[in-house]
DNA sequence: CTTGAAGCTCTAGTGACTAGAGGTTGTAGA
DNA sequence: TCTACAACCTCTAGTCACTAGAGCTTCAAG
């Protein structure tokens, strides 16, 4: 049995995290000490470890909780998990695009301008102030 | 004169968010008519246009407050400016990296299941449970 | 002068935590 | 067995950049 520290120091996940993680129904505690003291066992570990990995590859606590409703039913078919994984690559490759677009005017903006002078006549702040000035997208 | 409905078409900028960077301090309208209602000159027009463009480089609010700062004392030094650019440079590089580590983990987490099967054998939950099936960091 | 779109303020909600107050429990050492 | 204190507990509120809604007032076209 471990104690929310313990299991804290074991995932890296931050204590009062793990207990947000319970208030949202997603990580409950094997049971709880007299004193009232959240205690876990191996699969409460195993459990945080999932939900840290996701949450990692940037799953939302929505599409964590629905992994582990499928895992909790063996029965059921691998597909809606591969779904989810499959749409969040879909959102991590548009946030790519995105940001990659802005990375290129960024480099335009930050190096037109080699921060002598004064701001009345600063390439950054005109840039900002007239869209017109960009190349692409955003 | 513009309503805020007018200012709210020819920026993109919706008219809660407007009422919202009032606020914040970020963009006051240049008087109100007796019923109250804010009305803006082709100064705020501007303005709004600014911020909207930071916004959309992912520029934070407290950025652009430093920014606009910075646009009404014209004898200040541009290096300020071109700083908060660098800074929101070096930013959305780190966050394309990562994303782009989370790409290829996705991909090879997304791609090892067929959808077939049920979800007791399923890849994506067998490689979101054990972090030692990654090959890169995250 | 009427109608209704557009405006107003205020409060609360979003996501995924984080911080702090103020009180209680577990456990190691004396 | 006692004591000290680190670690635990709950609860509320704050973060960021909005967004939604209630309930009311004003503006402008017909």
């Amino acid at each position: 049995m471990f104690s929310i520290g313990q299991l804290s120091k074991q995932t890296g996940v931050k204590v009062p995290t793990i207990r947000y993680y319970e208030q949202v129904g997603l990580l409950v505690s094997a049971g709880r000490t007299e004193g009232n003291q959240r205690r876990y066992d191996t699969d409460g570990l195993e459990r945080l470890g999932f939900i840290r990995h996701a949450r990692d590859l940037g799953f939302s606590i929505e599409a964590i909780t629905a992994l582990i409703d499928l895992q909790q039913h063996p029965d059921r078919s691998c597909q809606e998990a591969t779904q989810i994984a499959q749409h969040q690559l879909t959102d991590v490759r548009e946030k790519l695009l995105r940001l990659k677009a802005l990375e290129t005017e960024l480099v335009r903006i930050a190096d037109g301008c080699d921060g002598e002078g004064n701001s009345d006549e600063c390439y950054v702040l005109a840039s900002l102030a007239d869209h017109q000035h960009c190349r692409g997208e955003h």
